[in-house]
DNA sequence: GAATCGCATAAGTATCGACTTATGTATCGG
DNA sequence: CCGATACATAAGTCGATACTTATGCGATTC
């Protein structure tokens, strides 16, 4: 049972977008804001929410806050999906595929 | 882009058991309310979530409805999961590990 | 064909959650 | 120091949502 709090945080598509930027480069929260449609405080809000669910770290350098997604963050989701697949096996060669393709 | 369904779908607490037991065996929505401490009709519309997002399938049978987790109920999380493991080569190389467990 | 069963839908309620503006608290520059 | 900057927190609003009870509707049973 992973901690329900990584549903609860993916549930938002705002959330998840956030996330997703964290995951390609570490950002201060001036410059997710930038990025949405949405209040600065809306973003921080997102932010606490997503550290909850240990899904992004925070770094402070000054008066900046720094934040990436944690190395480990979908880890969790990935357990709790790993124990359906045990019950459908050919879902495990689709991925074994994926995998495959990863390597060439 | 997994349909957005699917992870507001899994955010509820008791949508997801409800999911989790359909996993491990088919049952009328009889039965889950008997394991459940809501009401009939708040199962059913659990069940039709979980429908619209495509993670169950129905099978009607007479006055009864049976519900089963749909085979590919989470190939749309596995795919969005995978997008973020490319960041983070050293995941992969641990779900390979489990992989080969598997087979052994 | 009347009563019952299995389930879905309707309608109302109350809590949750995502947002806003306003304000607080450090940090930096002049 | 004093204003500005970067961010977090407070407080309020409004729509989404998870639940309830009531009811509808087809399938069974007698």
């Amino acid at each position: 049972m992973p901690e329900p709090d990584i549903f609860r945080a993916l549930a938002d598509p705002t959330r998840r977008a956030v996330f997703e930027r964290l995951s390609a480069a570490e950002m201060t929260v001036s410059d997710l804001t930038r990025g949405f449609d949405v209040s600065q405080p809306a973003i921080s809000q997102h932010l606490a929410v997503l550290k909850g669910a240990g899904m992004v770290a925070e770094r402070r350098e000054g008066r900046q806050a720094w934040y990436r997604a944690a190395p480990d963050a979908l880890s969790g989701l990935e357990a709790w999906v790993a124990r359906y697949r045990t019950f459908w096996p050919e879902r495990v060669e689709a991925l074994k595929t994926v995998l495959k393709e990863m390597d060439e």
